[in-house]
DNA sequence: ATTGTTTCTAGACATTGTCAACCTGTACTC
DNA sequence: GAGTACAGGTTGACAATGTCTAGAAACAAT
């Protein structure tokens, strides 16, 4: 039996559903059916677990954007449905991911590595997505796009926005209309006003 | 001495540097300076405690947006500015009150009801800034809204996207400028491409 | 003075993360 | 084939935590 991928499962399957703050080390152990010191050799600690999650989080979330970047005539819509969708179907290790204080991008190395692989990509989106002009334009353009994916997502995934929605609608589609609004609103042309503050 | 209020203080502060998952009931306590049991007198439990600070988070939170919404000129770029200065100003209050799994949302009434007035400041935002039709568009546009203002917060507050930018580029400014870039889309006629879902 | 309430402290208990020490099989060396 | 090193597993111990129970200290109302 591999441990490991146990151990990760259950961690992974309890930060779904209740949040990251009610994955022990010995609850985990106990699903994964091994004693409760076995995961330490293969995770030297708490964080190690989480870290491993976030890292895998970020390779799997890199290949879906960069899949949806690639094949679509409507990049922009489809990357930001993909961006939330990953959100939605991998919860356990969003909610990981993107918490700086437990996901281990500072410490450890190869999780970084993975959060950074990740933000290319998004970078990416935002060449390819916007006539950026030099200067302050070409930081607030990613930043703008990530934002409202992000933002999201993290209302879906995270709660309040879910329990604000009329019943009747259609999680998905709500994230469909959402994305094409917001890539519709992107190449438009802007309204002019004043000079902005370069 | 006012005991609540300093085991409050205590935990946001703990909330805003190390995070949710590093407070402590007997923690508190002890920088309240009093035993590991007086907290007890005045929150249920430690899920108590972050009910109380997303209560408190969140009306604080609708004063100031409905201040923004109200004194401008410019109201959307100045609510969705106003709703990212707002998370880095109470970092420890907003770290909790949008995580559903900690913030007394479902279980705490007063909690609830805070958490709801500031959604309805945001729809009303949602109201002036969009010349809305019926249908879906009704909810798309303050998710969309929300989901820029949200997304740019939670970046910034829970780390990932400090760590990207340019050293030499102030928060603020660049706050400004993705608050007014959004602004200045929203305004902007959209593109007209294939007939919406509806 | 007595009673009751509010606010605190002290002690106890199960549970947690983690350290240390101990098994156990498999692989490799001579 | 005997010996040995080591990855992967175990049990036991420890301090710290959340929270329960019981009691003390202050103070208001009768």
């Amino acid at each position: 039996m591999d441990v490991r991928r146990a151990v990760l499962d259950a961690a992974i399957e309890i930060i779904a559903t209740d949040g990251p703050d009610q994955v022990s080390m010995r609850e985990v152990a106990r699903r994964a059916g091994v004693s409760h010191q076995a995961p330490y050799h293969h995770f030297t600690d708490r964080a190690g677990i989480f870290a491993a999650i976030s890292e895998e989080g970020f390779r799997a979330f890199t290949a879906e954007f960069r899949s949806a970047l690639a094949g679509s005539s409507d990049s922009l819509a489809d990357c930001l449905s993909a961006y939330v969708r990953f959100a939605l179907a991998h919860k356990g290790h969003f909610k990981v991911m993107f918490r700086s204080d437990i996901c281990g991008v500072t410490t450890h190395e190869a999780t970084r590595e993975a959060a950074d692989t990740a933000y290319l990509a998004l970078l990416d989106l935002a060449a390819l997505a916007g006539n950026a002009p030099a200067g302050v334009d070409a930081v607030v353009l990613p930043v703008w796009l990530w934002s409202q994916a992000h933002g999201l997502a993290t209302l879906l995934v995270d709660g309040p926005l879910a329990a604000k929605l009329p019943p009747e609608l259609q999680i998905e589609t709500l994230v469909d209309e959402v994305a094409r609004f917001a890539a519709d609103r992107l190449s438009a042309p802007p309204r002019v006003t004043k000079p902005s503050i370069h």
